[in-house]
DNA sequence: CAAAAGCGGTGCAAAAAATGCATCATCATG
DNA sequence: CATGATGATGCATTTTTTGCACCGCTTTTG
């Protein structure tokens, strides 16, 4: 839409940190942006950039406006949406930030599903930790997410939340794989792999371990579970996930045991959105539809 | 802010109902803005306009669209409000919505006093019954309504919410007037005046009526407060109101005397927002001021 | 029933706004 | 002290917007 360019420039310029460097980005000339921008500051009456000697930056007024700016864009393509949905077609582009856990089995699979039913929806699944996926929602770069053990540093509406106990996995073979339950201190007498830090799996563990008798002593630390998965077929230790992130049917040669609750606390897989935004008709659809799925995994 | 240039002109045209004549109102050719619209039309992808015979007028999408227009016409107040508040000086301008009780002693008193501690915030005091005083903070023409038992026609957030008990007004030597609260069937005995339809005096007035054992038979209805208090000073009649728009201490030859509870309950004066809006500064903290003084009121 | 009055839409030239280019003054940095 | 990057500005050029004069159509009016 035109009539946002100049906040698109204002982001740019905020962005790139000089006024040159968004010129360049932005396929325009540096002199053009800059008196786009000048010509802004004069139009609101208040300057929203701090001139430094190496560039600029938002003053607090820019920070305000930039983010009176996300909310005009994302509130934009909410009325689009609702105005296709008039239409009878639902179309659209929906955002969802989501822990790793769902990447493999879950988003592919309900995102796919959404899909058959609505092919004019168009999907983004972004990767993210539990800090980025907020993050994501408080800037309107994602309409959903579906998070483990959120940190809440931003105020989010809960459209779900399902109980998630933490699995030990481990090779079929495996001593411990024997019991329907596992105590954590028997992992930890094994070789175990954990997350980093970030995730709230290690968080979980990391608290129970302080809690309990064993120190944490990893053999190996990963950003990725998929890492933390295949390590197990390779040295016979622990690694640890969450069962939405696991498909037991076929695991081939992997198998998964609960934590007991006695050591591990159950966590939570949350379903949220940016407090008081109204999302797309596409995105708040599909919400409810991912609702509805994790509530039925909710008895795994 | 020019940005929004082409929504002010659709508005505009949605008003008046025709191209020309909204070219006319806004000094404009009928060819640019006809072509504006239709520059803004193909850049959406969508028709906002029906074309009608004898104009034009808004379809779904175009309703939708003037929605979010009017959205980011208050956002934008608000920005501008918090950045002058950045500053130090607390600048802005408030819009209340107010019932008729509040007009003569209440807004004025609490509007003069808040422009002593911020001189750089001015004021629209409206009058307006309580379906238009909701309309207004619907269409974002105010920001806060201050009115005698609500509709309930919008999602509304309530501020503040103090009783308020209904009171006959008479003149001082008034045979009712020896009694410290008065019963209703005494007062519809007598001659009374009382408020058109729109009002929340009267619809109480009505339902009391409705259960108790004497119509309404008013000698006079009226759409003005101001009339019906001066009127029994005329004729010795019972005229009706809220004890916050009497100022007891300054009224001559009237009296007020609270109706009997058992008569009719108390209704409720409130203090109320657009749901989810977030208020310039100005606005926001002239409702806390608004309710703080709202709370004393009550224990009269 | 015909004329008049309104309506949205369009071609074209004029006016206004935005842009690109060349250049300046300033200020860190090596 | 030289260098390189930054934001600002004057001026010519390009792009966008607007105004004017129409057209074709429908409704209203005499």
């Amino acid at each position: 839409m035109k009539h946002l360019q100049t906040f698109r420039f204002i982001e740019a310029v905020s962005r790139a940190g000089s006024i040159r460097k968004a010129a360049d980005d932005m396929n325009i000339t540096a002199s053009a942006l800059n008196r786009r921008i000048q010509r802004f500051e004069e139009e609101f009456g208040v300057e929203i950039f701090e001139r430094l000697p190496r560039g600029v930056r938002l003053n607090p007024a820019g920070e305000l406006l930039m983010q009176h700016f996300l909310m005009q864009e994302s509130d934009l393509r909410r009325v689009r949406s609702q105005v296709a949905d008039l239409s009878g077609e639902r179309r659209g582009h929906v955002t969802v930030a989501c822990s790793q856990a769902l990447i493999p089995y879950f988003m592919p699979a309900h995102t796919a599903a959404y899909r058959r039913d609505h092919p004019g929806v168009s999907f983004s699944v972004q990767v993210r930790d539990r800090e980025d996926a907020e993050r994501d929602l408080a800037e309107f770069r994602s309409d959903l997410a579906l998070v483990f053990e959120p940190v809440h540093m931003v105020d989010l509406d809960v459209l779900m939340r399902i109980p998630q106990v933490i699995h030990a996995i481990m090779r079929h073979d495996h001593p411990l794989a024997s019991k329907p339950e596992v105590r954590l201190r028997d992992c930890l007498d094994q070789p175990h792999v954990i997350p980093s830090r970030r995730y709230g799996v290690r968080a979980m563990l990391d608290d129970a371990a302080a809690r309990g008798s064993r120190p944490l002593r990893p053999i190996a630390t990963s950003d990725s579970f998929e890492f933390m998965r295949h390590y197990v077929l390779h040295e016979d230790a622990i690694a640890f996930q969450i069962p939405i992130g696991l498909d037991m049917e076929h695991c081939g040669e992997l198998t998964s045991r609960p934590l007991s609750l006695r050591d591990v606390a159950a966590g939570s897989l949350v379903l949220c959105q940016l407090r008081g935004r109204t999302l797309p008709v596409a995105s708040a659809r599909f919400g409810l539809a991912l609702s509805t799925a994790l509530e039925q995994f909710s008895d795994v």
